[in-house]
DNA sequence: GTTGTTGCAAAGAATTTGCAACATA
DNA sequence: TATGTTGCAAATTCTTTGCAACAAC
């Protein structure tokens, strides 16, 4: 059996390095957002052998492939493997953890708003930030 | 008569310095969203003389204060002088003008989400990118 | 074997800080 | 005059790039 993630990354043209697949790992296993920073730390100290520029890599790949979200949290991107298709976030300000949300009535207000103000639409954000049951 | 935007200094508890009205003026003059390397770059241009420090604390001290909004863009900041009060935006990505909405259905959907999901809601911000009628 | 990938060191770029001179209230 | 502000230079921090060794296909 091939280790979780190949097929992945196979899809977005890109070859499935022990790197990239031990990143794909964690990103699975995590619930909250990580800045490349934090997640090469981590991995460091769980003993896996990766470099930074290789975390840094992977995972503007990745987003750029669509698998993840990007978050910018105090001037700084933070990364979340994420479904397909448009949605929209809510955050959990404290401990990091991104629920994904979809939402017609958003997308409907965009576009009316849109409309009436003459512009073309090329995307819309809709996060809403909170503390979580958890946090409380 | 007083300089425009002294007031409004004072009432932010900073001092009415020609730097910071010059910033303020600046900022009252445009549509769009700036960074602190760029107006300080046209400051500088039109011969006031600011430094870059100054343009950096600036903005940071009107938005602690509220008077602008901050956008993220490319890893750097912008920011736009705002009225006062939650709001959200309309954002042209060719000449960056800002137009500010409100929208009930907007808060009206991120409460019901929010209670669903058992999360205490902290904040939350919804902007539209697209192009104005002026850029298309 | 080819071609994409890695990782170190170095470069870049945005932003912040120390501190002495200076301006505001 | 007392205290907040400025601006330069230096330091920080996040992120990207050059390039030779290396791994995936």
């Amino acid at each position: 059996m091939e280790p979780v993630g190949g097929q992945a990354l196979r899809d977005a043209g890109l070859r499935a390095t022990r790197q990239r697949l031990t990143v794909l790992e964690a990103l699975r296993e995590r619930p909250d957002a990580v800045t490349a920073q934090d997640l090469h730390m981590e991995l460091r100290q769980a003993g896996e052998p990766i470099g930074l520029t290789t975390v840094y890599r992977t995972l503007t790949a990745l987003s750029d492939s669509g698998l993840l979200d990007v978050f910018t949290r105090d001037g700084e991107q933070a990364f979340r493997l994420c479904g397909d298709g448009h949605h929209h976030h809510l955050v959990c300000e404290t401990c990091n953890r991104v629920e994904e949300i979809t939402a017609q009535e958003v997308e409907r207000w965009v576009g009316q708003v849109a409309t009436r103000r003459g512009y073309e639409v090329t995307g819309h954000r809709a996060d809403i930030f909170g503390i979580c049951a958890d946090c409380r």
